[in-house]
DNA sequence: GTCTATACACAGATAGAC
DNA sequence: GTCTATCTGTGTATAGAC
């Protein structure tokens, strides 16, 4: 069995991923979990400290998976299908989205560390793609024009954008449709 | 002078899309115009009806532009300008990005007519988008491959995403960066 | 049409028993 | 580590005077 506060950072993910963070409170976790309220500040004493705990592992778990996919000696191309991976996933789920690109909406809403640890996963994810496209385009297995920062930019910026849209309009082949986009350009772009 | 109406429907317009719509209240509003909270709920009695009302009067705005855009007998490309101004507009404010890219993050929190208006704003303008890639490309300005739904899908979402990227990593060339792509992708594209 | 006053529910948070 | 009980602030919303 899980203990107590990994319980609470599945709930409150799942709930933030659906719901944002302003929208949500102690009493709707408690609930889910059958707990009290208490139990959670316990835990987490302040709302911005289960925002905080929820983002770093969050951020954790995708910096993780991006390690082992280079250290299973993954291909380039193989590289950019394990980045795309946790998209497809949410978008396999009723209505799922990329946990930062739910917080972005209400940013300003949010308490600053939390602000803080939303930017840096931001920062993080769109280097990685960055130096991927970089090695990729190097080896010639990419092709793109002008700097790898701003081909990333879009692609970063197209899969958020993408899982947002697509659970508004209820639409799940939209996303695969952004990917299969995304994928064509760098097969052979002018 | 602006009636009260309007006045409450442009604060609640500005907050929302920086603060997002569960994080606001009557008081928010009441502050800044200096009224009491009870003017605003005579105006529109629950939230949901301001929600639905500040969506609305957004989505007819964007509408008439483009109308207007196209009434003055823009060509291809000046229409494809036209339609990516207002997110330039944002982008050159200090936080602002789309209302429904802003309330997309909370989606399910919001009172179900909201959604539904959030719903058609982003299924019309994708329409929008898509009949002006279909009519470029009829006419030999755009080229692309592909359904022009699906190229209208990618445009569209990387436009939403991009104001939400760059607004939490605070670079404002993150959003002209991708409109540039963007074109670029339909002057001479595979 | 705007105000004061207020109702009522719920938010985040703490104290202290077990 | 979890609970009951409670505090205090704020949220949406309404009644009724002006």
């Amino acid at each position: 069995m899980k203990d107590t506060a990994t319980r609470i950072l599945d709930v409150a993910l799942d709930l933030i991923q659906t719901r944002g963070f302003s929208a949500i409170s102690y009493a709707d976790i408690a609930t889910r979990l059958n707990i009290r309220k208490a139990s959670i500040h316990y835990h987490f004493p302040r709302k911005s400290d289960l925002g905080v705990a929820v983002v770093k592992r969050y951020a954790d778990a995708m910096t993780t998976a991006m390690q082992q996919a280079q250290d299973a000696g993954f291909d380039h191309w193989q590289m950019l299908e394990a980045s795309f991976a946790p998209y497809r996933e949410f978008n396999q789920t009723a209505d799922r989205v990329c946990l930062c690109g739910a917080l972005a909406g209400e940013f300003l809403a949010l308490p600053e560390p939390v602000q803080e640890e939303v930017s840096a996963f931001f920062k993080t994810h769109h280097q990685w793609l960055e130096q991927l496209l970089e090695n990729g385009r190097d080896a010639n297995a990419f092709h793109f024009s002008g700097p790898a920062a701003t081909e990333a930019g879009l692609v970063f910026s197209a899969l958020q954008g993408a899982l947002l849209v697509r659970r508004t309009i209820g639409n799940a082949q939209h996303v695969e449709d952004v990917i299969k986009k995304l994928s064509a350009r760098l097969k052979l772009s002018s």
